[in-house]
RNA sequence: CGCGGGGUGGAGCAGCUGGCAGCUCGUCGGGCUCAUAACCCGAAGGUCGCAGGUUCAAAUCCUGCCCCCGCAACCA
């Protein structure tokens, strides 16, 4: 086998939870990149998979009464269904709860334990024993956890660590000698300033939980997740136990990840790399996020995008290459619903569909669906036909350097060259002059063989797309591996010969009538942009499910009581927090509160307010504060309203 | 001075190492009729966040400032 491998692999996700399009976008930019390479003719190795261990999955097992494995089955299933609707073409799904990659990490470890870059060490810290949380001196909250304000404890415990530090200079040469290994270059100079600051040495195991992979030769610990997850890379290589596909597709040509992760995978990973002696992948490259509407996602606003149901609705080749060609790929971008049927209108079903239904229109029309003779290429041809000839050139370039939206526009470039040359040509002038079949039958030609090419270039894109376009054409189904390598020809070596006969013209993207939902919204001011998903977008969200159960007497322990504003002022430096000072009838008070996007200190003096008052006090931002005011909020505190008394004095008990 | 991203015609974005400001959508006018109310041609529309500076020349480099968005911190 002489031909060149490519190994390019996405981040193995993490399932506490169902996937957002937010993942699909990584793979499918994976996908497209790995199928580009298998259409160029490279031996393509594209990996994706799992991160299966960690506490946070044991403790939602727990929650759902599932052991870790029952739990991380069922959303690992789910993972491979949607890549299998997304139309995803990963050789491997690497599980990190799998025995071979287990056997990787056990031995590893061991490896750069025995020679010295794995050590134990005393770590001491502080620890909340409700969270189960590590802090650092410098986390803590006035001495207290960050997470929740209880108290933390001095711990003294036993921990390995990994040398990190001694491979920094190393790690830094390593990037400036190769620019092209972290990219963008925004990102790679993130990295070098952080490497900059030196690396501290990485606590690599955990005692607190036991999901995970247990230390070879310490089975109290278990190793670090982010050391357990990154090592899949080499694990599904085949390292440790297949050394020729080991030697074939080590070192990884791309690992793709988000920008948040760039760091563990620009930094940690390659220094355990060097640590095995092993060489470094070639490049990490960190994508941006996709924001709607100018909002992050996330769960408690409830903008999170489901890309099962946008598939449902619009199918998996819209929403692939809404996002390779919407977004620029080291950014972020926006998704929106309104974006993506604008899209899917203009490019899909505008330009191309319709490109090739006119077509085949008229090879229906004109010629009964089958191709005559034709003649020499006319003057007026020679535009299209110079694009289509240096099409690909142009495409290797772009996606060469992971344009994929620079790949797309050239693609698109050639589709409205070819719609022009439909004007230009007049078809249905030369049909009604039987002198002129040849012409005729050249000018379709030409647009077949257009778009023939255009099935092929579009594959890595819309590989279910680049298939029905072919069938329509009359072309056998499925893209070749290294079809790229002979287009644009315009001869006997083309796709389309004389007597071809064409298939039935049937739009492959339907327009999308948007007018009701426009008008929609129209209707409703502002919101309604979004729109994905209704049901997970509720004007407001409450604060979900009620706690539990408890008596009168647990709630007479709560000495809630009216107090009265006296004095109000921003705290300096922070966003929400208010220093009130209340007057509970028998004492003034001062208390901090988190409300200060919501009411004003101005609004606050003189209003009659609910407090806790035999709450213990702690210290906010170094006030102490003595009690708590009532409020009512959604989830995610977008909108907030305090519980008054208006009419009553201060010290009232409200029961 | 916590970290990072960004401010370019109505909208969304390109503009890397400085050299007449581009693309897509939308708007307006025209053309065509093979086609999925599609396609083709043309036009209008920008003090490139603000203020300085470097330069023959700056959206592009430097300095200061303003604004937006993530992350971090604070929501007793």
């Amino acid at each position: 086998m002489n031909k060149q491998p490519f190994f390019i692999s996405t981040p193995i996700y993490y399932p506490s939870d169902r996937l957002h399009i937010g993942h699909a976008y990584c793979t499918t930019i994976a996908d497209a990149v790995a199928r580009f390479q298998r259409l160029a003719g490279r031996d393509v190795f594209f990996l994706t998979g799992s991160d299966e261990h960690g506490q946070k999955i044991q403790r939602k097992a727990a929650e759902n009464g599932l052991s870790p494995i029952q739990y991380v089955d069922k959303i690992v299933a789910s993972f491979q269904m949607l890549w299998e609707k997304l139309g995803i073409s990963n050789d491997d799904f690497i599980r990190t709860t799998e025995a071979r990659h287990h056997e990787v990490v056990q031995a590893i470890f061991q490896k750069i334990f025995d020679q010295g870059d794995i050590y134990k060490a005393a770590y001491e810290g502080w620890y909340c024993t409700p969270c189960e949380t590590f802090w650092l001196e410098r986390q803590l909250t006035d001495g207290n956890c960050p997470d929740c304000g209880r108290p933390v404890e001095r711990v003294q415990e036993e921990s390995y660590f990994f040398r990190m530090s001694k491979y920094q200079d190393r790690l830094l040469k390593h990037i400036e000698d190769h620019p092209e290994f972290i990219q963008p270059v925004s990102r790679r100079n993130e990295m070098v300033n952080f490497i900059k600051q030196g690396l501290e040495d990485l606590c690599v195991s955990r005692t607190t939980f036991d999901w995970g992979i247990p230390v070879p030769f310490d089975r109290k610990h278990v190793v670090y997740v982010w050391f357990d997850a990154l090592t899949n890379y080499i694990t599904a290589a085949g390292y440790g136990h297949d050394p020729a596909k080991f030697a074939r597709y080590w070192p990884a040509d791309i690992h793709l990840v988000g920008k948040e992760i760039v760091r563990f995978h620009s930094i940690i990973w390659p220094i355990i790399l060097m640590a095995l002696g092993v060489a470094l992948p070639k490049q990490v490259y960190g994508h941006g996020w996709l924001v709607v509407e100018g909002d992050k996602m996330s769960k408690s606003k409830g903008n999170v995008v489901d890309p099962v149901l946008l598939i449902e609705e619009f199918g998996a080749d819209a929403i692939r290459y809404f996002l390779l060609r919407e977004i620029n790929l080291g950014q972020d971008g926006n998704f929106s619903r309104e974006a993506l049927i604008k899209r899917i209108n203009s490019d899909l079903a505008n330009d191309l569909g319709n490109l090739l239904h006119r077509t085949l229109n008229m090879m229906q029309r004109y010629n009964g669906g089958v191709l005559g003779a034709t003649e020499a290429p006319a003057a007026i041809d020679a535009g299209l036909l110079e694009m289509a000839r240096n099409i690909t050139p142009r495409y290797r370039e772009m996606m060469g350097k992971m344009e994929i939206n620079g790949a797309i526009k050239e693609i698109w470039q050639l589709i409205g060259r070819a719609n022009k040359y439909i004007d230009e040509t007049e078809p249905w002038i030369l049909a009604k002059d039987q002198a002129k079949a040849a012409r005729l039958n050249t000018v379709l030609y030409n647009l077949l063989e257009v778009l023939a090419i255009v099935s092929v270039l579009v594959e890595p894109f819309m590989p279910t797309t680049a298939g029905r376009i072919r069938a329509q054409l009359g072309l056998t189904g499925v893209v070749a591996p290294g079809a790229m390598d002979n287009l644009g020809c315009f001869d006997a070596k083309g796709q389309i010969q004389a007597g071809h006969r064409t298939g039935k013209p049937e739009p492959i993207f339907p327009r999308i009538e948007e007018k009701a939902e426009a008008e929609a919204m129209s209707e409703t001011q502002n919101t309604g942009k979004v729109a994905v998903a209704q049901e997970e977008k509720p004007a407001v969200k409450p604060e979900s499910q009620t706690v539990g159960e408890i008596t009168i007497d647990d709630f007479a322990k709560l000495d809630l009581r009216t107090a009265i504003v006296t004095a109000a002022e921003k705290v300096e430096k922070t966003d929400k927090l208010l220093k009130l000072s209340v007057d509970l009838g028998s004492e003034q008070r001062t208390i901090v509160s988190g409300i200060s996007q919501y009411y004003s200190p101005e609004d606050m003096v003189g209003r009659t307010v609910i407090v806790i008052a035999n709450l213990k006090p702690a210290k906010i931002r170094g006030i102490e504060s003595h009690g708590m005011l009532l409020a009512a909020s959604d989830a995610e505190r977008t909108m907030l309203s305090l519980v008054t008394a208006p009419s009553l004095p201060a010290g009232c008990k409200v029961k």
